[in-house]
DNA sequence: TTGAAAGCGCTAACAT
DNA sequence: ATGTTAGCGCTTTCAA
């Protein structure tokens, strides 16, 4: 098949040890002579280094594994374009796997990791049970999670979106345009983001003097299907709301969706706010007022703490919580005096 | 770090080979009992094997290649768990990378493929350069495309979705809608899709006698902005359209956007129908009428061709093409006598 | 400047 | 049923 190192020494007529430090640009110790020579015959026979084989003598991967809950999902190139950049800046590649947001799944991804021996992984899913993370720490495998900081007992470092703070920004936004009955829509409650942005919820109404109705508390999950099936239940059931702040894009796509369909005009029967500022939210019409987080920089700044991490450099800081920025676009209505960016 | 087979193998007072076999669950030459034992031992250990080392002792990798180029594409989510479900069932894992739609980067990708020792590549890529895919035979990497039939010189097979079909059935029912001036919309005039469909696009004007405009032919690229721009430009020049076909769904999108920017009503002023099917079709409204390839069972019939070219046996089929399936949905008009699935 | 040799974690042919 | 041994392709001391 692929010829080895020892066919490219042999047809120079030197050591594998010379064609090894040819291959790694190592000068030192290679006159240019022979260099020359032993590049044109790695060049002749199609020649590349084995990088399972490197890995195993070096003991070191170079490998960050990344695990994903949706490779569907519009979420996350931007998070893996930045993963990326920032890891090869510092040598590695990276693997990636995803998790379909199933929690077996992604144990067994997690299993994965270390089976190619990966030198740490950035965990950017919501589903994983606790249980398993707990256990995995067994495994001593350097962990960050993006999004989830209530696990940080499980993992060397986390850095999240502000959910809770994001929540109580869209709401009071919403409750300023003089709503009290306002719809909260979210993923699945055992997820570290809804809890947050529950609370962010509460406290908006709370800081309003607006008594929460439970029956506008909605916990489901993380798909237009949800956002619409609800919506439009609740409708039917006569539940009134005038406004509906969403915990994902997708749950306000359909939500608006439930909305035009039973013939509320948008926004001015009825103002939507989404999370995340997913890529769909503006294509979609109308494009969905949204909380954005700074997604890119995040993962950004969870890639650098893994290396920190490995690299056994000062992990600085090792929970980060970054800001969420409230978008205004067509589910919101727009006023004087709103503060806009 | 972790532990090897020679810790375990040490601690339950056994040969490395038995612990390799009890790990490859050979039953065959090691009693009830060892097994016992150093599978206890494994446990408590927290052993996992090596994947590297085994594929470098054994000579292979275990691992498909799989370039796509774009994570962010919703149009291949179902084509990956396809390729992986194939994959998986037949031993091997899977190793996933995005070309970014660059053609540098796809090449590097492809490179570090062999780097890997991948035991064969499937390209999902509308982008790399003839020349280098010429070039990368010389690593005799079994490979198989998805969408690019003219390529097959230079793959071990090729699986592709009807696209000259698909786009002359759309014109077809377009021009028996009545329309005469039907606008051309698709991605560069470089790569295999869009060659096809315009081949498909001049037949259906041919089959009913239509004199081609060369100013409704325009060929750009897959996206959103393209579709949008190019409709909004012609639209000011004031050259004249009654329907668009799509080479891509985004790029139908695009246009529905400029229509309805220009106060066009879809589908009563203009019809418009798109390419690929992807799950976004089915949320943006109005739902994008378009046509359909089996992407699914595409993607698995490649894995197959491609695993069956690995392991030697008959390829079969080399060349395949998938017939397209026109979608009727809300930026086509319905009338009697049209088929209807 | 160069190479011999040991070793990385695992498998497999060949004993015993 | 179990172990010995020789690799797989590469890196890395250490010595020449």
């Amino acid at each position: 098949m692929s010829c080895s190192i020892a066919d490219i020494a042999k047809k120079a007529g030197v050591s594998t040890t010379t064609v090894s430090r040819v291959i790694n640009g190592i000068t030192r110790g290679v006159s240019p002579g022979t260099r020359e020579r032993v590049l044109h015959v790695i060049y002749e026979m199609n020649y590349r280094p084995n990088l399972a084989a490197r890995g195993i003598a070096r003991s070191r991967s170079g490998i960050i594994g990344v695990i994903i809950p949706d490779i569907a999902n519009l979420f996350y190139p931007q998070v893996l374009r930045s993963i990326d950049d920032t890891i090869a800046s510092r040598g590695y590649s990276m693997m990636l796997c995803g998790s379909g947001a199933d929690p077996e799944r992604e144990k067994q991804q997690l299993m994965a990791m270390v089976d190619n021996r990966v030198e740490g992984v950035i965990l950017c899913s919501g589903v994983s049970n606790e249980a398993f993370l707990k256990e995995y720490r067994a495994y001593r495998m350097p962990l960050v999670m993006i999004g989830r900081s209530f696990d940080m007992k499980y993992a060397d470092g986390c850095v999240s979106g502000d959910n809770e703070g994001g929540m109580t920004r869209s709401v009071s936004y919403l409750i300023g345009h003089g709503h009290r009955d306002i719809l909260y829509l979210d993923g699945s409650s055992s997820v570290a983001g809804p809890m947050q942005r529950l609370k962010g919820y509460s406290r908006a109404l709370e800081e309003h003097g607006i008594p929460p109705r439970p029956e506008l508390i909605c916990q489901g999950e993380f798909s237009i299907e949800y956002g619409f099936d609800t919506v439009k239940r609740l409708m039917e059931e006569q539940v009134t709301f005038t406004a509906v702040a969403a915990g994902s894009d997708l749950i306000a796509i359909g939500a608006v969706k439930a909305l035009k369909l039973k013939g509320r005009l948008i926004p001015r029967d009825v103002e939507v706010t989404g999370f995340d500022d997913i890529d769909l939210s503006r294509i979609y019409e109308p494009n969905i007022s949204t909380v954005s987080k700074p997604h890119a920089r995040m993962a950004q700044t969870a890639a650098q703490m893994l290396l920190d991490v490995i690299e056994g450099k000062p992990p600085a800081n090792t929970r980060i919580t970054a800001e969420a920025e409230l978008v205004l676009r067509d589910t919101t209505r727009t006023h004087e005096g709103d503060e806009m960016t």
